[in-house]
DNA sequence: CACGACGAAA
DNA sequence: AGGAGTTCGTCGTG
């Protein structure tokens, strides 16, 4: 492999890797370096990535080995590799594949190096779900322990190759229709198709559980609805909101040969249990009290599932990841545009959903056109002299909310709108204060949550028909499936450091657009605060997807 | 029974 | 760490 001696990376023993991003083979070296490792800072030009034994497994498990990690890492080195890292990357490499659970007449099997076994069986909670030893190399395992056997030797560092194969579940006959229901032809794209059989692995018994990666809008309903029809069983179909249950049901219906009896719904208005049932994550986790148990988790059992679609699969709750332990036996689909959460249970997706089986980049999709291309801007606003001084004296919490709400920031609206007038613009916001203010002397209409459901619905028709030209909108623009695409954002805002949030507000803007396809996303920032450094950590995601975004100061 | 309002939960 | 939003279930009203 050619090595060059000024190539953009800096490959550090501890496992972080400095991209230059000045550097002209930025890019190509950013390409390979996202397959292996994560964003984590970005001060300046130097981007800093980090590999982590995760990252490095779920490359492992779309077809990755250590030599070719090393070897893009040595191909845009500027100083080579230390070599401890090397053995690094090597080692945590082959543990992916040490351990694989296996069925073997009627038997749950725990297969590994002799002397691994012996260390991991020591810990008291692995030991908890082995049965028997049936010779160094092998463990009987307890079938309801299959979940939670996974989950602990991942905590310990063991990934598991899980090759004990699922039941069929309930028959259900269901194709895809060339022609749907609206009369349109339908047909899957290439990577839909690919997605599908990435994740079913034909003719193998690797393949049926796993999530699949696809930015906003590129169709990963469909792709589900591929899975199902391939499996031809009964499913269950999990999503985070009521308006996503419906969607389901919509496209279901529209683009399958399902019948209206066939797929039901289960929400808190009605509780259908059909071959093909949706319901929300909210009532599999509701409780009255906290002492109360979780009535609604019967429905993983109520009905023979032969495959459960987790949707939006970086949201699911920490009560379901226990359920999903227990049944390891029947095929999972996990579906996420960013399968990044906030909260560290990313091992927990890895060893109870499954391994990263297919992602596309967002700017792969963009280039064939199916998303808009996004054009990002940070504005750095300063801090009116008086605020300042009270920003510097305040504590930490109140200073937070000080920056965000900057009075200096309307003007910046007020030229951004002028810039984009006649385009469909979406301004969002993180405080309803702010939010209402502005909308006031922008003279705007502002949708919050407090604002009834029918009403929102009229905006939205009167935005769509381009009447109301400019919409602010509170949080629930991250959560209503039904808000119309604009093709320019501007966020006044935000929840502290979230990167699914930022991701999902541009997502707003990424339908395809007539044309020259072009977006325009504006993140407003007050300058001199710790406004920055949240909006820095806020950009993470989009940066690892080959977004840049420019910096204007005013 | 259909609905809207309200409090609790995560 | 905090603000805003959603959903579920219950209870009251026409």
């Amino acid at each position: 492999m050619l090595e060059h001696q000024d190539g953009p990376l800096i490959v550090q023993s501890d496992m972080t890797v400095l991209l230059d991003y000045e550097h002209p083979m930025a890019e190509e070296a950013r390409r390979k370096l996202i397959l292996f490792a994560e964003l984590v800072k970005r001060p300046g030009n130097w981007h800093t990535y980090k590999m982590s034994s995760l990252s490095l497994w779920n490359a492992a498990s779309t077809g990755m080995d250590a030599a070719s990690i090393i070897d893009s890492l040595k191909q845009y080195a500027r100083y080579g590799l230390p070599g401890v890292l090397e053995t690094n990357i090597r080692i945590l490499m082959e543990r992916y594949g040490k351990l694989r659970l296996e069925i073997s007449e009627g038997k749950l099997l725990l297969y590994g190096e002799e002397s691994l076994l012996h260390e991991l069986a020591g810990h008291s909670v692995i030991a908890e779900c082995l049965q028997e030893r049936i010779n160094g190399g092998t463990w009987e395992v307890s079938p309801e322990h299959r979940g939670q056997l996974k989950q602990e030797l991942i905590r310990l560092g063991f990934p598991v190759i899980d090759l004990a194969g699922y039941h069929t579940g309930e028959a259900l006959s269901v194709a895809l229709r060339h022609v749907t229901k609206q009369g349109r032809s339908f047909m899957l794209r290439d990577y839909q198709h690919q997605a599908v059989n990435l994740f079913y692995k034909e003719g193998t018994i690797q393949g049926g559980s796993g999530v699949v990666v696809l930015p906003c809008g590129a169709g990963k309903t469909i792709v589900g609805i591929a899975a199902l029809a391939r499996l031809n069983s009964a499913t269950l179909i999990l999503t985070s909101n009521a308006t996503s249950v419906q969607q389901w049901k919509e496209e279901l219906l529209d683009k399958t040969t399902l019948l209206p009896s066939e797929v039901g719904e289960y929400t808190g208005s009605s509780k259908q249990v059909r071959p093909v049932t949706i319901a929300t994550y909210q009532i599999l986790t509701h409780r009255k009290s906290k002492k109360d148990s979780f009535s609604h988790m019967k429905l993983f059992s109520e009905r023979d599932w032969g495959l459960i679609i987790y949707d939006e699969v970086h949201l699911l709750p920490a009560p379901v990841f226990r359920m999903t332990a227990d049944i390891q036996a029947t095929r999972r689909l996990g579906l996420t545009a960013t399968l990044v959460r906030e909260d560290g249970c990313e091992e927990d997706v890895f060893s109870l959903i499954g391994p990263k089986q297919f992602e596309l980049q967002w700017k792969t999709v963009e280039a064939e056109g199916h998303i808009a291309s996004v054009k990002c801007t940070e504005i750095r606003v300063p801090l009116d002299q008086g605020i300042s001084e009270l920003y510097h004296s305040s504590e930490k919490r109140s200073r937070a909310r000080l920056a965000a709400e900057n009075p200096g920031k309307v003007t910046v609206v007020r030229q951004l709108l002028e810039r984009h007038q006649g385009t469909p613009t979406l301004i969002i916001g993180q405080y309803l204060d702010q939010l209402h203010a502005l909308a006031d002397s922008l003279a705007v209409p502002v949708i919050t949550g407090e604002l009834p459901q029918q009403e929102r619905q009229s905006l939205y028709e009167q935005f769509k028909a381009g009447d109301v030209p400019v919409l602010a909108v509170s949080k629930v623009a991250n959560f209503a499936v039904d808000l119309p695409d604009a093709a320019v954002a501007i966020q006044i805002s935000g929840s502290y450091g979230s990167r699914q949030e930022e991701a999902q507000r541009i997502g707003r803007i990424l339908r395809p657009k007539g044309g020259l396809n072009e977006a325009w996303f504006y993140t407003i920032v007050t300058d001199d605060t710790s406004e920055t450094e949240y909006a820095a950590r806020r950009q993470m995601f989009m940066l690892e997807q080959g977004y840049q975004y420019e910096l204007e100061k005013r």
